[in-house]
DNA sequence: GATGAATGAGCTTTCATTCAT
DNA sequence: GATGAATGAAAGCTCATTCAT
């Protein structure tokens, strides 16, 4: 019987494989039931829906992942990986100024967060739920880590003085993230509101990249440096 | 048969009072739904758990609303009432100037969703659903016509010379939103990230009131108006 | 919702009539599992059979028991009280010789598991169990207190001089229960091997009762008296 | 394939050695599944409880038997062989008086339950089935053949006159079968209302034995002898 | 008007077995 | 010969709803 024996293999990572710790059929299996629990949540999606729409067997989810919960905690493993921004590099890059390395953020974060839009659904479910155990520590690991490398990153621009001593960051990263993430979970609404249906879903998408782009980037600047 | 004979139509019975179409019974059950659908989402709520909570017998569910999915519309029918700020007349004060109108509306909105944190939730859920019927439509109604009061209300500030002219309002108000409705969210996670866990639930409601206020009337002003 | 309610009622016991602390429906179910479970085992009987023979709703079973498992526990309080011998009063009672009383023992002793065969098949099988919570506390409560009673019987026979001084009482109960409940669990090779294929049920039910009279009183008496 | 080919030919290696049909594996399972299949029963063991407990993969139970039902079967197969008495040549046995037959009789029925208390708990749960195929057909056989040897084992102690003419043998060899038989499936009950639990298992083992044998013979010799 | 009883439909999970190698 | 992968079937249970009073 196979069953969690690879699970928690470690990601070998060469220099263009990255060896994922799930198999062909395990990734299928998350990625059919990503979308229907960013559309329906966890307790409306059926083990059934999940299996039909990933073409495999309804047993096989069991035999894979031990159970509906366990699966979910699977993906967290998955793509809570990736979620981590990436930051440490970006944050020593001497080559950057701050400003720049905000910008980056701040285009890095919203890719992030549209690319990977019917994850980020199910977050903001889970997110909501108190104490989701193994979701909820993968959750704050990931927010506390975000919100440290941040507050370096904006630390050296306060030290070189780009920017002002008093910044209020974790309301800064709530409004970031909120404002990202509010109108992917809204986006059906802002697009009819703002009469943008004559868009293709790619243009749509590309013109709240750059929207919000914009829009956030603004912000920060008027939050974080001096008026000029 | 009683069943969904008064539940739309809001009797208005004196100038200012408007009495519930919902009898006390009805009040309950909603109330306790309401608390249940934000902690475990529709789907993850049983009607056993609602008639538990409110302590009333489970048939009664069905009864006076009809279903699970009705009581759900008759929540946001009761709920989605107040849910609009009732800016007209803010819109219309002659007494305020525009900045100090804006201030109103950060101040009354950040209120509105904090002492109403559970339907808020239920809200922040039921939005991502795409097309979700009777609440689809409720929420597109409510969030159209806040839209546009604040468009003209800005346009007032714009008119007079206080704003600037080339303003992304739409973008403005998912910040807005965003940026309270991600607070109420994760509000455990902010707490445990920045120690405040010795804060009574009182004095950290207080606190984030204060903090929201500080920081959204402080993107408006350096959004809306020109640098002085 | 009625669920378990009732179950913890105390039997009424007026002149005439027993209140059972079950209703009809409920006892319909426990015959139904009963004798499933003494043909097939406990594990080996679905729900669904058990409502298929009890005439009810698969779901019925949930309601009224909660589970399979408290099912079973629910026909072990049901069965299980007059598992009893109900041997108080005839242990005190002075118009019967002590010889009389054990012959009137083992008769009803007789007769009380071959009129209840079926349950007695289930007790065979759950026995077996190590330890199996609430069902093996009810048998081992039921044996203890049968043992306790037939000490003090043989007691008052060894107190007159009509029974040897030293008997070895559980093992003289074991042979009592393990001859009947041995002849109940395998009668068809019984009958098969002694060729008692030509009798009706009726007669041969008949039959073994005689049978097992005749041949228990013989070694009670040989077992606790001297010889004459 | 391999399957099922060898099974039900035993192979007669020297006069006195058996070599058992079954390989090291096959043993390893059917040891594996006697000792679940009488804690837990036949439908409450899962294949892959046993293949665990054996250290085996789950396909193999069906590679090696064809079926769990198939297991259960061989198990009868590799045991059922040595429930046989092997009385044959004891009946016949010059040497010994009847009654020192009866006596080695007892002793070598609980020796042999005894000594393989699992696969009798199985027996007990199995026979109670009415039908059971193969394995009913297997008791019987046995049942049958054991009863023929006493019956004349018995009658030679008629003949010459140390026994009585009327015996129910079938009762005897009930009572004998019974008591043993229910000692062990209920033993744990046996142990804590007498207060044995102070005995190591070994010890308790032991003191069974010789009560029982003490008992049975008493009780046999009672049954069929004369007074003296 | 209100509710205990009842239920069909659906849920997640485990089952014994077979397949492909 | 041996086994990891896979699966149809069935398990026990809970669901939202309706019925009968």
């Amino acid at each position: 019987m196979f069953k969690f024996k690879q699970l928690f293999n470690l990601r070998r990572i060469s220099t263009t494989v990255i060896m994922s710790a799930y198999n062909e059929k395990q990734v299928q299996i998350m990625e059919a039931a990503e979308k229907l629990f960013a559309d329906k949540g966890f307790e409306g999606t059926s083990v059934r829906d999940i299996a039909e729409d990933a073409g495999v067997n309804q047993a096989m989810i069991s035999y894979y992942f031990g159970s509906k919960e366990k699966l979910m905690e699977a993906m967290f493993t998955y793509r809570g990986t990736s979620s981590l921004l990436q930051l440490e590099e970006m944050v020593q890059d001497k080559t950057l100024t701050p400003i720049q390395k905000v910008e980056k953020l701040i285009d890095r974060y919203i890719e992030k967060l549209l690319t990977n839009q019917c994850f980020h659904r199910v977050v903001v479910r889970e997110q909501m739920v108190n104490n989701n155990g193994f979701i909820s520590d993968k959750l704050q690991e990931i927010k506390r880590l975000n919100q440290a490398l941040i507050k370096e990153l904006i630390a050296q621009g306060q030290r070189n003085g780009d920017f002002k001593k008093h910044v209020d960051i974790p309301l800064l990263m709530i409004t970031l993230v909120g404002t990202v993430s509010h109108l992917i979970t809204t986006q059906h609404f802002y697009r009819e509101i703002n009469n943008l249906q004559s868009l293709t879903e790619e243009e749509f998408q590309k013109h709240i990249r750059k929207k919000l782009s914009h829009h956030l980037k603004a912000i920060f600047k008027a939050t974080l440096m001096y008026e000029q």
